[in-house]
DNA sequence: TGCAAGGTTTAGGCATGCCTAAAACAGTTC
DNA sequence: GAACTGTTTTAGGCATGCCTAAACCTTGCA
């Protein structure tokens, strides 16, 4: 129970350090993988030195478990902090999608600065008006209020997809704004319904809709479904 | 044109020199007059010795004009710069109480930390939202998109309403959750239409509505009205 | 086993923004 | 016009969070 508010920066490296321990993210439980020093530097955009300063803060507070030169892990309270962080971000992701009428590849930017400054007033707000909802508009999911992160049941990557195979678009992971206005143009969002026709050494042909054509793996790589 | 951007202390400072200076923030135009460095020292939470440092930087910043042992004032990117502040802070007190249900009293206190990381794409969103209002929930004025601070016209404070005249509330001047709690059980908000019957030593003798009782002064100081 | 390459940590700095204590000033009073 | 009072500024410090440069581990490959 950390009750010294925490900073801005605090945050981000918890958030981070969840998301990129595959085991505590894109599965559902466990304190998750270790992280590297390195690792953590290139998704802040901050030099690997400035890490270690915060990681030694951060084990300090008991929220990470750090040994040097071998990586970091969340504790249960730093954990506990990821995912609130993390569920202030998606709720406000689809609120801005859904009320605002943002673009979904407008709203991360604008949730990664407000995620680190609405009350638990707010959050409740907007998950109501939201109907508590289960995912962000990229499909990703969003932690319940008891900060549970739901697990991803059946969904694979389309790349794991046969062929001669219908699928439903669930998640497209990536906050790039130019292949989220790509996946705009092809139709390929949440909810899209698509045959994966040939898988071929470039990409994969597929059909959405009435049109078909040849998906890059680069942005085939993006796309989570699940079989219909 | 700031082209540095600004951090949210110094913003706060420049809100807050915008709103001491009569001048500035009651009447519409000016540069405002000068504010002492004890004055925002205690609106700010902070010692004199701080402000003094941060006024030196916003100098140099060209955002004020600062005279030692004499006060600040705004200088026109100042106070630009100040209008943005208080327009975000005014159109997010507008929203989370139309939009998301907050009470008058709890607005403040979340627009407070809000005003500062909110994009301009935001801020444009939710003044549509609301159809581009001109005041708060307090009744206070909203900037206009261009940073103009609409002007009070015919607005006076209830203290200087004449017995037996009737008048319409058109701003609760404070952010104090007390006192905006028990305005709203005495049903004294911007729209309530009233009746002064009788100026007292102690307050004003009132009718709101069905009910007639004796205002503080005090409470009495906060109305703006508008006679009828 | 030994060594090079790469990642990681230490050491030393810088800017922001706050603090306290003490010195300097302005305006009023005698 | 000198002293007093209260405000304001200077001086010196502290924490946060980032940086670079240099020393340090660890690993994997010969």
């Amino acid at each position: 129970m950390p009750k010294t508010v925490l900073s801005e920066a605090q945050e981000d490296y918890l958030k981070q350090i969840l998301l990129l321990s595959p085991s505590a993210s894109e599965t559902p439980e466990g304190p998750g993988d270790p992280v590297s020093t390195q690792g953590l530097a290139e998704r802040l955009g901050v030099r690997p030195a400035s890490v270690t300063g915060m990681l030694k803060k951060l084990s300090e507070l008991r929220l990470v478990e750090y040994e040097p030169y071998r990586g970091v892990r969340l504790t249960e309270s730093g954990h506990k902090v990821a995912l609130e962080v993390l569920r202030h971000h998606r709720l406000l992701e689809t609120y801005l999608h859904q009320a605002l009428g943002y673009g979904w590849e407008q709203v991360h930017a604008e949730a990664e600065r407000l995620e680190h400054h609405i009350s638990e007033a707010f959050e409740q707000k907007i998950a109501e008006w939201l109907g508590h909802p289960e995912r962000d508009p990229h499909g990703d999911l969003i932690p319940t209020v008891e900060l549970a992160l739901p697990k991803n049941a059946q969904a694979k990557k389309l790349l794991a997809v046969v062929a001669g195979k219908t699928a439903t678009i669930v998640r497209v992971a990536t906050q790039d704004t130019g292949s989220l206005n790509l996946c705009t143009r092809l139709k390929l969002k949440p909810g899209s319904v698509l045959a994966v026709l040939e898988h071929q050494l470039e990409g994969v042909r597929i059909q959405v809709h009435q049109d078909h054509f040849l998906l890059p793996s680069s942005l085939a790589e993006l796309l989570w479904v699940v079989e219909a």
